[in-house]
DNA sequence: ATAAACTATGACGGAACGTCAATGTCAAGC
DNA sequence: GCTTGACATTGACGTTCCGTCATAGTTTAT
């Protein structure tokens, strides 16, 4: 038998929140007392548990109530749901973490070289190659011009970029799961681009060609089997439906 | 020189969001045009990039705002700062990401969970439960029964608890930025006191005065100290507020 | 030149509460 | 028995961060 306040102390909410959940018929107390009081019982605790859990992922509150109202709402499956999902939001997160480590260890000067140039479609061994092949099939002058780009950056610049790349592609195998289409995935699209366009191009149709190309080109495809042997379909997938949705995409 | 749209698309927003960034003056276009359309350059990019930063961490806009228009904004300092919020994020994501394994289980029937486990992570509405019966059923016995109990622990089992009360302190240090008045430092602090209550005891006026003596006490502070050199302070604080609000503390 | 697609500025709406305000209720102490 | 202070109720309005028209001007493409 718990008061609002008690139980929204308890649950680290406030009582308003429980007035509102009770207003839209998310969570109704378990009693209501002759004086309008509202009391809360260990099953409106449980739900209340549910409600937060769900919550915690962003799911609006309308969702809630429908996924809780399910008449065969499976628990077990919807856990292991979510337990997918954490484990994707933590890998996503470690991940940030290391480029914020190594962003901060590049400030104080301690390191000098990054270690992992593995993610490079784009470094400058192999940028030679690429240019002559790119010239025929992307646009010749972007392809100059990106390439002079990319040889004014200094090695500090270029690391970092290089960096971020990896960090993005981390980023979009933890979104494999959820599917090409999903949010994470798309999100990771977007920052794709910025990122292509930092040393590339925000041409759309250029970026639909090369994220083809990751699965086609056996040079590329080796560098992100190395990552996720998903990955380089996945992209071509991923960004297909990017373009598509924004509508840059004319057929 | 990119339109709205452009930037809207590259960033994975929609030209409203640029719309009111602009209108608030969080991000105002690189030029305006005669016509009045924005157009965005590399610097709006850049800081559009970090306002999606720490979006993601759900600061308010104003917030983001003061950060990014302080004239002696530290980028190392803000990294770091950013360095210890992922690592808490990702703590709190692994404990829940344990209880929900925990829950899993318990629900194919594999185990059966213990108390300990049961109110162990975020799982806040479980702790509530835990702490409603405690409420009504401590008294002097059960903590003397408690505190007994800790020696009865195997050296694993204390190692758990200790790691556990590690854990706790992370998500209070986390927490502190809030205020010990906020929801997640009320909530750690409720986590606290169940872990208290393991060894030693939920009694208010006992728990106020250990964590008093958290930063009255040399010893206790060192190690606080190395955790975080607020933490000892705001413990205090926060308890107290806690046991206010609970009203278990008479004056 | 006309349509399609984009831009602008209001203005309203909505989700999820925060925050008074006015009022009723309860448990405790004098 | 009465006061007091903390709690409860129900409005009602405020806030944040945009979504979603509406209306109107601009640019681009054919």
């Amino acid at each position: 038998m718990l008061t609002v306040k008690q139980l929204a102390n308890l649950a680290g909410v406030t009582p308003r929140t429980l007035h509102y959940y009770d207003e839209i018929n998310l969570l109704t107390p378990s009693q209501t007392g002759a004086n309008g009081y509202r009391y809360y019982q260990k099953d409106a605790i449980l739900r209340l548990q549910q409600i937060l859990l769900y919550r915690q992922m962003n799911l609006p509150l309308q969702q809630i109530k429908a996924l809780l109202e399910q008449p065969d709402f499976d628990l077990l499956y919807a856990l292991q749901s979510h337990r997918t999902n954490l484990q994707a939001q933590i890998q996503q997160l470690q991940t940030l973490l290391q480029t914020v480590d190594q962003t901060i260890q590049h400030l104080q000067g301690t390191t000098t070289m990054t270690p992992k140039q593995l993610f490079t479609g784009f470094n400058e061994a192999q940028q030679a190659e690429y240019e002559a092949e790119a010239l025929q099939t992307y646009d010749a002058e972007i392809v100059k011009a990106s390439a002079k780009r990319w040889k004014n950056y200094s090695a500090d610049e270029k690391n970092n970029i290089l960096a971020e790349g990896g960090e993005i592609y981390q980023a979009i195998i933890a979104a494999i799961p959820q599917g090409a289409g999903s949010a994470a995935a798309q999100a990771g699209v977007a920052r794709w681009r910025v990122h292509m366009s930092y040393f590339w191009t925000p041409n759309p149709a250029q970026l639909l060609a090369i994220a083809q190309n990751y699965s086609a080109d056996s040079r590329f495809k080796a560098n992100f089997d190395q990552m996720d042997e998903r990955l380089a379909g996945f992209m071509a997938e991923a960004v297909r439906i990017y373009l598509e949705r924004s509508g840059e995409l004319s057929a």
